[in-house]
DNA sequence: ATGAAAGCGCTAACAC
DNA sequence: GTGTTAGCGCTTTCAT
């Protein structure tokens, strides 16, 4: 089988040099010893034939790729494209490269794409993965010892990996906080969690964190929301617990229904990018003055959010960060042969801007 | 020197099924021919250890590793995030992983990344290239054979290269025609370029269709300006070229200083999508009402160009697409062992929303 | 239909 | 200090 770009091999130098195989890969890979002459010889002849080391026959001998894998629903997302810039930063000056993959949230995908990444043998894998209940691909891997970490969100058969996320509660108890310092109660807040008040209620107050913690982020953004009702001694209304699917437009549709029911609020907060924009829609449509009207804080920092006037106030997780997070943790791993033990929980910040105003107590 | 993962090998495979290497080889690859009960002795055995094939030895073989390499300034800029989603999309569909780089528009992170994607030994490469004199690691694996596609810009000393990008002068064409179609003719344009309106009218009514395609996009968008008024018998006036560096702030800066000035214009288009965030905080900045004051026309399908009101008018460069292209392209000329011949000039399109009124002829 | 053997490019003992 | 050799996992003639 002819090679498809043949580039020169060690063994081109060598010959080119006159000296043998051995000889020039010791100099070629500074290891082991060689006589001046020798690697000089050997340096020349490189650079005459413009040799370039195949990594691939360097992976075969040594099992390291020098490649990490990551696995995404979707890089066009801002929240996964800033990721995925840290990751790759990290990786980079770390002497790795990322292969990456989207997954649509569609679990086939996903296990399809990470065996794939196994079969190029890449060194480790960092996934956000598709929620779901059984995802058998990951399992697979980490049991076999591929160094493994879980990106924003955590599945519950999964709870032995590390996770590397957003401190989801704490950053929308930091959006609330700073709406009840700012004298609001009637707070409303926009999520797409599905569990009943009840049970939030029941996690928020329990002991139980390792149940908290096997919660996906929207739910335990509304344990955030709960808790720092509580911490302010404000009782949590379900009115206020405006339900939405994960899109833009169901978002409106949520919010708009919720101007319009009558209920009132003095706030609301927006727990997801998506629902932030959806939310924002529905304001404008409603021509609701902002934050005369109502206060308003969203979710991640998007380019639109200093565009608009007033300019809306966000939580903004460290998506970089994370990135770079989770490629430390891995290279971590597999540079300490040690499984990477535990989860880093990052915390977002509030960017206080113009959407938030102050309620003069009556 | 022991494995990292050891997974089984064909090998472990052919022991545990009785047969030979090349017995399970030809079975576990589909190729040559097997009895029934060796196949199936095989696949079982394969089954019971988890066998997964090593790419790395694959690749070794037949010198292709199925992976495609993708270098872009900015894996987090909303536009190459989505060219990139559209790459990774195609080239999962043929078959391929891919590889990514940014280079900050920096040329030594760009050599580099290429060198590396080379070591890797990628089937080929896409580049959004670091517009610079001497792109040397681009010429150098382009001289080697291994297919190369540019994406987005062109370099001059890299002519013969393929390039898959927007027709620039067109997608600016359209936007001017709109305006002029809505009774424009005091057009303002906001651009990156720096050329002379008399060098930039030479090129557009030169002939030199080769010295045209060696601009940069941002001079192709002025010359696409240039013809669409030409057309209209409307004379360039050099004060209604807005000049900016490629940020948001100096847009912005620029467009004030426009607005400032005290030369009229009923329109204005501008041709980036960070410029066209400087310009759209300048026009709130200095209160001007949209479209009545001045008509408004952006770059790039951003998110909030539908979420402030007026909805903002754009062209919008068919993102994922681009991405799509290069990848095909790069996957026909790996097939075909043929250089990718020709460019890939896809069309922009209009946005027409409400950024945009008509002017009443006087 | 099946097995033996060579080889992709590199590294690492191991002799000399 | 230098060369010989084996082997990473796989494919692929080539005999049998």
């Amino acid at each position: 089988m002819t090679q498809r770009h043949a580039s020169a091999t060690i063994i081109d130098v060598a010959r080119e040099a006159g000296v043998s195989k051995s000889a020039a890969a010791r100099v070629l890979a500074r290891s082991g010893s060689a006589s001046p002459q020798t690697k000089q010889k050997v340096l020349e002849a490189a650079e005459r034939l413009g040799y370039r080391p195949n990594q691939l026959a360097k992976a075969m001998k040594s099992g390291l790729t020098h490649t990490l894998g990551v696995v995404l629903p979707d890089v066009a997302n801002p929240f996964f494209s800033a990721v995925l810039r840290g990751f790759t930063d990290a990786a980079r000056s770390a002497g790795f490269e990322v292969l990456v993959s989207n997954t649509d949230n569609d679990p086939e995908i996903e296990s399809s794409s990470i065996e794939l990444l196994a079969e190029k043998r890449v060194d480790g894998i960092a996934i956000a993965p598709v929620l779901q209940r059984d995802p058998q691909a990951i399992a697979r891997i980490a049991a076999e010892g591929i160094p493994v970490v879980l990106l924003d969100r955590r599945l519950p058969t999964l709870a032995a990996l590390p996770l590397v996320s957003a401190d989801h509660a704490d950053a929308t108890a930091q959006a609330v906080r700073a709406l009840i310092d700012n004298g609001h109660t009637r707070i409303a807040l926009l999520t797409e969690a599905t569990q009943s008040l009840d049970e939030l209620r029941a996690i928020a107050e329990g002991p139980d964190d390792a149940y908290f913690a096997l919660l996906r982020p929207s739910a335990q953004r509304v344990i955030g929301y709960l808790r720092a009702l509580a911490a302010a001694e404000i009782p949590a209304d379900e009115h206020l617990l405006l339900r939405s699917a994960y899109s833009v437009d169901d978002a409106q549709r949520a919010v708009e229904a919720f101007l319009d029911s009558g209920v009132t609020a003095t706030a609301l907060h927006s727990t997801d990018a998506a629902l932030t924009s959806g939310a924002y829609r529905a304001l404008t449509a409603r021509d609701i003055a902002v934050p005369q009207d109502l206060a308003f804080i969203g979710f991640d920092d998007q380019d639109w959010t200093t565009l608009v006037r007033p300019a809306v106030s966000v939580i903004d997780q460290p998506r970089q960060r994370l990135g770079a997070t989770a490629a430390t943790t891995l290279i971590g791993a597999i540079r300490g042969h040690a499984p990477s033990a535990h989860d880093h929980l990052l915390n977002a910040s509030l960017l206080m801007r113009d959407s938030v105003g102050s309620i003069t107590q009556a």
